[in-house]
DNA sequence: CGGAATGTTGATATGCCTCAACTAAAGTGG
DNA sequence: CCACTTTAGTTGAGGCATATCAACATTCCG
């Protein structure tokens, strides 16, 4: 067994977090039923009114918004440690989907024994709030990102955030990291044709900054990568960023 | 004399979260500065690291990105009611800056004094990380809106859901609110060139759908707007959504 | 080994940006 | 209050970046 999701969660709040003894010990009480997804399976669908929330224990998981038209615009992407739909908390119906980007498995927890958590340890809901508000900061980069960043600065950007988070979140070796996500998905994530998203990713390679196959994310030149993605990882809020 | 700024803020949370008497009381202890916004002027700067988090009482506030080439990209816009910086409670520094549109008048509450609520009255509490929730949501809606969006809907989306929140904030007549965005800072919001904004704002009007012209927002024909912009509130988690 | 999903490449069309000129409105000072 | 300046809005023309279409190559997976 790899670990178990108390310390899979309590690892990440710290990061951001300052958590007392007992809060830790609060968290070990948590359960949850784990639950693993193939690349592509849903976890949560739009409209859905879910009673418990997601803690990704390992894999990728994405968030999606489904247009009219069936298009799909991903929203976010999610790695060990992250809970995708914390806000289900407090909102009640979902305006967007989970589902797995590559295979992934989570731990399902229930609101009940959340809020039970939140309303005795209130350095614990300061902790998961500052969580679903850094998720809103990561946000507001990829409105940014689609909004005004040119095609090569809004890829650059994306790969940037997700490498480091992974460097951060403990799973991911110097020089690179895990990245599932298709050229297709990229384009629904970044708002680019899936030909752009190829030929963009091309240009990277050729520059030696990255590469970019077969899930793997390989980076050959983080400084020039984070200069060309305009990457400034201040709006992750860590309370000692890493040196990459 | 208007109204006090508790009077503005039990009506904001009210409108998606259950307030008991003792939590309104509560809200009445708090103080706060008042502030008199002129067009452009910044309240709070990126970079900043605040103690206190702007109500606003009148006008529009918009918070944008600065770009490292100093363009900038408009994340949001907030009426009467909103909090546009209460992330700020939870995040040190701010990774984007909230300036007035038109002229604006905010309250700056002490970041201290709301400390004291939250731990006292969890409704509170829980009705403000609501608040910060729903802030996410519209993020979600813009990045959707700047991704995957033609321009004619990208813009109807964004003016749906501002004649809809005047609304129901009460600072809106039936048919028309108040909206004093330039076409600039749409471009800027919306990732438009301005004379994109500018023939797609006259598209909208040769089809008698809406004008806007002088700060006003005229809506001829909501059902039109809403299916031009795809715009669905049930984002917004309004306990009781008003028919328009 | 065969079929499906993903990645790659070229050619074409077009929607949007850029540039530039001009008009209208709003704000300012004499 | 009017002349002047500045800001916001409008219109046309041209070029380019990116979407779209279509064919093909490669990898994945049963």
């Amino acid at each position: 067994m790899d670990h178990a999701h108390h310390d899979i969660i309590v690892r990440k709040l710290k990061v951001h977090s300052p958590l007392g003894a007992e809060d830790i010990a609060a968290l070990r009480g948590l359960s949850g039923h784990a639950r693993n997804l193939a690349p592509n399976e849903d976890c949560v669908r739009q409209g859905d009114t879910p009673d418990n929330s997601a803690l990704v224990m390992s894999g990728m998981v994405g968030r999606y918004y489904v247009l009219s038209g069936g298009k799909r615009q991903y929203l976010s992407f999610h790695i060990t440690g992250d809970m995708p739909d914390a806000q289900s908390l407090f909102i009640e119906r979902m305006d967007h989907a989970v589902c797995a980007i590559g295979p992934a498995a989570v731990v399902m927890i229930p609101h009940s024994e959340i809020f039970g958590l939140l309303e005795r340890h209130s350095p614990l809901a300061f902790a998961i709030w500052r969580e679903t508000l850094i998720d809103a900061a990561i946000f507001r980069q990829a409105i940014t990102n689609n909004g005004s960043r040119p095609m090569q600065t809004r890829l650059a950007h994306l790969l940037c955030e997700l490498y480091y988070r992974s460097r951060v979140a403990g799973v991911a070796k110097p020089g690179s990291c895990y990245l599932p996500i298709n050229q297709g998905q990229l384009g629904e994530a970044l708002g680019m044709s899936i030909v752009t998203v190829n030929r963009t990713i091309q240009l990277l390679r050729a520059s030696r900054t990255m590469d970019l196959r077969n899930s793997l994310l390989t980076v050959h030149d983080w400084k020039k990568l984070t200069e060309l993605g305009e990457f400034d990882p201040s709006y992750l809020s860590l309370k000692k960023p890493p040196r990459l």
